[in-house]
DNA sequence: AAGCCGGGGAC
DNA sequence: GTCCCAGGCTT
């Protein structure tokens, strides 16, 4: 869950996680969607998917305990060298360095290592700062710590360099340059994409859902309204696609919703469903509202959406 | 190496 | 608006 994500932000989202799934062995028994309905509003929703296929192949392999070495640790899915390390020093108390967000930022000012840190070149020379920094003793404690000396005293902006303790070791401050420390990402603009949200409404005041493709894409697997491209046709869409007859009501002011890599600007349309609207692919599709919840895995401008205009 | 994958906080 | 966050996977 920290995987790119605020603590702040992750710590509810814990907190339900382990109540609903303690184990590996809960884990791996789960029903997807009802994972997913966890990580609902979380984002970068294969961290799901691989957590619990991991779940499964500790439960397989390893009797439902996480194995104790890097290479074990790093083939889970999901786990890649810093979250390997992080279990293993913290949860082993094993010496293994990590590479996080903290940690690039503290290293690029102790030592003053220039370019962005996501470059391979940068990245090595980060990862060969913080193994040398790693001390035999108290593995779980010193992960914590550089970890934590980021979060509080080193941080992105206004980092707290009247108080730290390393002022006398840190290269950026004597360069007089702390703030020239992580350079940041080389700009790329972010490509506007548009599409149609269809908000189907029928008699029950329910709302059209329907799962999204599983192979490519944004919200993969997840439960998302009907979408066709800004300038096709709604009404002939979603018969064509859905064998659904439904016509427009009402359209919703378009609103931006930005990913990583691109905008996307949304431009919903609300529709009612012919009373005796039949459609001709049930597994992937489901009506909710007040009889039906959302089920599991419902992108934020989904949900958004849902809550403004499914009414009985 | 570069792109892909969410959502939100901080500015 | 932009940048970044307890990154990893795929191409």
């Amino acid at each position: 869950m920290l995987q790119q994500t605020q603590v702040a932000k992750v710590i509810p989202f814990f907190e339900r996680f382990l109540t609903s799934f303690p184990t590996p062995l809960a884990l791996a028994a789960a029903a997807e969607d009802d994972v997913l309905a966890h990580w609902s509003g979380l984002g970068y929703y294969s961290r799901a998917r691989n957590l619990m296929q991991a779940a499964r192949i500790v439960v397989e392999r390893y009797g439902g305990q996480l194995p104790c070495n890097l290479q074990a640790l790093q083939s889970l899915p999901g786990l890649g060298r810093s979250t390997a390390a992080a279990i293993l020093s913290i949860g082993y108390e094993q010496r293994a360095p990590i590479l996080d967000g903290n940690v690039k930022r503290v290293l690029a000012r102790l030592f003053a290592v220039r370019g962005w840190p996501g470059e391979g070149s940068v990245q090595r020379q980060l990862w060969a700062r913080s193994d040398a920094i790693t001390p035999d003793y108290a593995p779980r404690a010193f992960t914590q710590a550089v970890m934590d000396f980021g979060a509080t005293l080193c941080t992105r902006t206004e980092p707290a360099c009247h108080t730290c303790p390393l002022t006398s070791d840190c290269e950026a401050l004597r360069q007089d340059a702390v703030a020239d420390f992580p350079q940041s990402r080389p700009a790329r603009s972010k490509p506007v994409r548009a599409a149609r949200f269809l908000v189907v409404k029928n008699g029950e005041g329910e709302l059209l859902l329907i799962r999204n493709d599983l192979r490519h894409g944004v919200w993969q697997g997840l439960w998302i309204f009907p979408q066709c491209r800004p300038e096709d046709n709604p009404p002939a869409f979603l018969k064509s696609t859905y064998g659904l007859d439904a016509e427009p009501i009402a359209s919703v002011p378009a609103f931006r919703h930005t990913f990583s890599h691109y905008h996307l600007d949304i431009h919903p349309l609300i529709l009612r469903a012919a009373r005796r609207a039949s459609t001709n692919c049930k597994l992937r599709l489901q009506w909710c509202g007040h009889r039906k919840p959302l089920p599991g895995g419902v992108p934020t401008p989904v949900q958004r959406l849902f809550g403004q205009f499914s009414a009985p």
